[in-house]
Parts: C-alpha cells; sequence; structure tokens
DNA sequence: TATGAATGAGCCTTCATTCAT
DNA sequence: GATGAATGAAGGCTCATTCAT
C-alpha cells in the first residue's frame, strides 16, 4: 500500500509536469492529469488539494529532491570550486534531462509567482543557502573574493544559472544545455573570483 | 467615424496590453478588458475575432509601429555600428517606456508559442531580416566578421536583446533597461565583430 | 428591457420557489430552476450571486413584498384590533395562495437558519415590528393589556401565526388554512386582550 | 462478535444522528459519520445500505425502541388517562433527553418525507395505534367522548405533541420541553374529554 | 456601429459508494 | 468482518461569444 501511494502519488505528479510543460497550467484539464497518471480524477484530490496545489507541488518536491540530491554529491567534493562545478551540471542536467520539469519550473510557475511568493520562499531560500554555503567555503579558501557579501554572490549565482536555463527553455530546448555549464562557470570566475589574471588575456 | 473607430482599435489593443500584463491572458476577462477600453463586452467582437486574435493583434500591430518607426530612424544613419546601437536603444527603450507591453511580449506571447509560430512569423522575420540587413552591411563595411553566415548571426543579437528584456522583466523591471544597452553592444562587439583588442584586458 | 429584466428575474424566482418547494434547496438543481424559468443555466447568475443567495432572494423579495402589501391595506383600518385580523388574514392568505412559497418559508429557510440569521435579520425585524405598532396601538386603545413588554407580545403573535403555517405545511396543506384564522385570533384576544368574558363560555 | 456488532451499529446510528442534527442530512457527509462513529467508511456500508437507509434506520430503530419501552412503562397503569398522560411524558421525555433525536425526527425526517412515506408508514402506524388503543379504551371506561371516531381522535392527540416537539426544536430547544405535558394533557381532556364543566370558566 | 443581456459548453471539485486487501 | 484508497458521476459556476435591439 505504501509502495502503491507513493507511486501514485508520483504518477499523477509527472503526468502534471507532463501535462502542464505541455499546455500550460491554465489549459491543462485536472481530467487529462488524472488520464495520463492512470488514476480517477477524484485520484488527484486524494493527493494535492486542487489544482493549483498540484503546480505547488511539483515546484516543493522537485525542490527538495534536487536539494537532497546536492548534498549528497557535494559532500565529498574537496573544495569550492569543485563545488559550484557541480551544482552548475546537477542544475543544468537535471532540467536538460527532464524538459518537461523545466518548462514547468521556467515557464508556468514565473506566471504564478505572487502565490509561489507566499508558498514557495523555503525551499527557494534553501537552494539559495546551499550557493551561499559554497561561496562561503570559498571565501575562506581566499578564492572567491570577500568584498562583496554572500547574500548578493549567491544570488548572482542563482540568477545566471536560471537565466540561461530559461533562454534554454525559450528556444525550444534545441542545444545541449550542460555543455553550456562550462562558459557559465568561466563567467563565474570572471566575475566573482578573487582577482586573477583573466584567463582569456592571459598572455603574460 | 474613421477616427473613432481607430480610436476604439487602439484603446481595446491598450486596454488588453495592460489587463494581460497584470493578470496574464488565461486570467484576463473579455469584459474587463472591454470595461478598462470602456466598450461593451460585444464591441471587442466587433475590432478583433476572438480572445486569441486579440493577443496575436498585440504582436502584430505593435511589431509593425516598431518596424516602421525603426525604418525612419534607421535610414539617415551612416554606418552599421551607428544603426546597430540605434535598433539596440530602440528595442530597450520601447519596453521601458511600456512596461505592460513588454510583459505580455516576453510572457503572455511565449506561453501561446505555438499559435505565435502559425500566426507571428511574418512580423518576426521582418525584424529579423532589418537585424540581418544591418549586419550584412556591417560585413561589406568591414566591422562585423564575414565568417559567419548572416542567418546566425542575426539570430545571436535578436536572442541577447530578447534575453537582456526577458531578464529584466522576470526581475521585475526594477532597473534601467536602457542602461544595459552600452553593455550589450559591447558585447555584440566582443562577439561578432572583427578581432579588435579586448578592452577588458587592454593593458598594453 | 427594463419589463424583460424584471421578468427574467421574476420568473427565476418563481422558478426556484417552486422547485426548492418541490424537492428542498440541496436536491435543486440550478440548471432545473433555470429550464422552469425558461432561460440558461448562466442567466440565473445575472440575477442571482449563486444558490444560496437564490434562496435567500426568495425571502428577502417576498418578506418585502408582503411588508408592503400590508402596509398599504392595513393603513386605513380604524382600530388594532382589525388590523390585526387583517395581519392574520393577509399572512395566512398569502402562504395558502402560494402553497410552494409556504413550503419554501417554513421548511427549506428554517434549514439554512445559520445564514438566515446574517442576512434575513432585517426584514424579518422589519416585520416584527409591525406587528409591535399594532400591538402598541392596541395598547393606546386600551383593548391590549398594557402590563407586558411589547417585545415579548408581538414574538408571541408571530410565533403563533408561524407555528399554524407551519403545521399547515407540514401536514401537507391539506385544510383550509385561512379558515384557521378566526381561532387563531380568539386565541391571541384570549391571551392578549384585555379581560374580557371569555367568548367561550358566554353563557349569558 | 455478536456484542461487538451490535455496538458497531449502535455506534454509526448514534453518530449519524448527532451529524444529521447538527448539519443537517445532505450537508452530512458519510465519512464525517464514520469518524465520528470511529469506524471506516465503508463499514457503514456493512450495516446500512446507503445514506437515505440511514436515515430511515434511525427512524425505524429509535421507533421500535419508543413503542417497546412504551408498552413496557404503560402495561400495568390502570386507566386511559394515566396511560396518556405516561405517554405524553414518556414521548416528550425521550426528545429532551436526546435533542440530537429531536432535531433529526422534526426537520430531518420531513424533508424527506417522500420516502418516509414508502418506509415509515409501518412504525409511525403502530405508534399511532397504540395511542388509538389508549382512546378506545378511555372510551370504554367513559372518560374519552365516544361521538367522535378513534382514528381521529388518535391522529389529533398525536398531531398535538408532535406540534409541540416541533415547536420547542424550531425555537431552539431552550425551554423545559417536559414541563409543557402538562398544559398538553390538559388541552387534550378540555378537547376530547367528556363535557366537563371549564375550569377557566366554571363559574357555579 | 454599439450595446450588454443571454447563452451554454466546459471544468473543477465533491462525495456516496465500491472493492481489493 | 473491517478497512480506506479509489472511483466517477454529477453539479455549481465561469466566461468567451452571440445577437436582438
Amino acid at each position: 500500500m505504501r509502495l502503491k501511494q507513493a507511486d501514485k502519488h508520483q504518477r499523477i505528479l509527472d503526468a502534471a509536469i507532463k501535462i502542464f510543460a505541455g499546455k500550460g497550467f491554465f489549459q491543462a484539464k485536472v481530467s487529462e492529469i488524472a488520464r495520463e497518471a492512470g488514476v480517477a480524477d477524484g485520484t488527484v484530490y486524494l493527493y494535492f488539494k486542487n489544482k493549483d496545489e498540484l503546480l505547488i507541488s511539483i515546484f516543493e518536491v522537485k525542490m527538495r529532491e534536487v536539494i537532497q540530491q546536492f548534498r549528497t554529491a557535494v559532500s565529498e567534493l574537496p573544495d569550492a570550486q569543485s563545488r559550484l562545478v557541480r551544482l552548475v551540471e546537477l542544475h543544468l542536467g537535471g532540467f536538460q534531462k527532464n524538459p518537461d520539469l523545466a518548462a514547468v519550473f521556467q515557464v508556468e510557475l514565473r506566471q504564478s509567482y505572487r502565490f509561489m511568493r507566499e508558498y514557495a520562499k523555503g525551499e527557494l531560500k534553501e537552494y539559495l543557502d546551499l550557493i551561499g554555503d559554497i561561496v562561503e567555503r570559498g571565501q575562506r579558501e581566499g578564492v572567491f573574493r570577500s568584498d562583496m557579501p554572500v547574500g548578493l554572490m549567491k544570488r548572482f549565482v542563482f540568477g545566471a544559472i536560471d537565466e540561461v536555463v530559461s533562454t534554454w527553455v525559450m528556444s525550444g530546448m534545441k542545444y545541449d544545455l550542460v555543455g553550456v555549464s562550462g562558459q557559465l562557470v568561466d563567467l563565474f570566475f570572471q566575475g566573482i573570483a578573487q582577482r586573477a589574471p583573466s584567463p582569456v588575456c592571459a598572455e603574460g
């Protein structure tokens, strides 16, 4: 039963991601999601309070998964730099592997930003704090500049990653997103690294 | 009458932009738009086939205006470089002057990408061609690299501008958009210009 | 148009009374009411906020009508006694003429007493005050006892009438309701009249 | 098991009475009743065919209890008069002890009069016959008038008791119901007793 | 042209009832 | 017997669209 339950919750969530991604939140019918998930309409409401909650839940559940996954993946990495690289790869890789999820996160959830604000603060803040931890560690290690508040730097990092994903989504997801991670990281180090001689012009 | 008509058409369009921007296409009611425009619900349908058409029309009309405006503004400028600068300024300036329009273009119209594809090709292609013209001119003038197809370069330019606007919209339009145009143009020339010594590392 | 409107409002109200009386509030479907009224489902919502409001409105509108009708009918009557008789006749007669309305008032509206409390206070109080006016007049005329507060006496009168109607409704409306008015009035005068020799035992 | 079963049947019935009384038949959810009874939703359907049956059963079971209880209580009483007094006391006392049951009998069961008619005839008739027996006995004893058919008199008695209870329920059960039994019995004897000199006008 | 009352298709959601465990 | 997750029919309500005036 326990497994069955988890299964159904998961199936509905996945179905919702697929349908929301495909036709947008407002054009998606709950009955379609139910059909896609292979359950009755009413069953959706056993697991989610309403259609809005379903959208919110996608965010919350997936964020929690990602945060968990990230903590595990990063814990053994030795330094801030490698951790940041890994974060970017996981972030981009996660969306590339699940384009529907990307569409929901970058398009549908933005739409409902108003109630996102209310509900999603928790998980989003936690993710930002993960980045913040890396930044702080980098500062202690002397590889990230310390003349800028962590609060600003973590936002910058998140903003840049997020923008890259949005651009990819809006372009129709036609190119290799993970392939951009190198350039993105480069940008970070150009921007936030302790003033090192720019690798681009490193002629000396 | 002719004027009155044009007036009403315009007022409905403006009202739609405002309402769509405010609450999104699907949550906007035709009756709200009508009220905002100061006309009866039915009147909307005298000027637009349906709600979808209304969204499409916003795109088409505004694009036509912009293209017209741009042709006039650019015709007397002497070279490609100054024309590109002007294009960016007009693009960013136009949206900054009308944030509601920006919201509709960058958010609502993306949503309905599917039917955007069908209807909006024309105007979008024309705008891209305007950029293409500048690029070609730049190549002839020897200031833009010629080892890259025009088709790619014009897309890159449009994509970058578009991304800058999207980022601005999604950030809540809190900063000066036109102020970014300098950096944006710099980026173009760093990216597409005939290899000039990088201003960043120009230590000489 | 004005007439058409009033007409539709009325027709929906009448249809609702009929349907509510026939199968009860909860088993009545809005679509049935609409069909009975000869309008589309949506039209009901042009005139009434929702199904609950429809029930409430029946009360409010009919009470207002009754109060108006009563004021007119009573104004020219010379004394409290005749006025009270008339009130009883109108009250009983009104329900007897419209048994569906009686069912709604005595059964359906009691059900939703909770929100009755909120909304209906106004009209009900006004009706009670009408009775109160008669009582006061009767006291001034010396035909009604003055050793009892008006507030209590008006409640007693209303309660007795109301009970008579309820009994009639619950019995299946099988007998002549107005025919009871004589006995009811007798009861009032036995109960509240200045101690007169009981007509029942008038052996003289 | 047998006991456990009876226990559950009883608990569900009591829960139903409580919930029906609290929010009315249509607004009561089977799941609420189950929760109140401390059983699973499905268990309700092991003991009752459906929600309607549950309401019906309340009537049938309670009526049977009452009839049984009455037979026992009355059998040893010597005359019709004392038996009638006892019936009234039991009827009023029973409801006063269980106001929820009163609410269900006087309000909810009236609602569903249509199917009451079909199902409840049996028990109601039996109860009426109990009254009829008392009436007949009274006639034989010469204390009840014999110029009126028993069928009418028993209905009159039942109607009056029932009305008194209804009035009490609808008033919010604020006063002592059993306290009314004296007046009620008085009324019976004023109404149906062999012509005794009216105590009110007992002049000489 | 302009109006806005009227329409009715369509969707979210509830909840009585079932049935596999 | 007991459970409670699952079902799906049904209905209140919204709102894009129409059309008589």
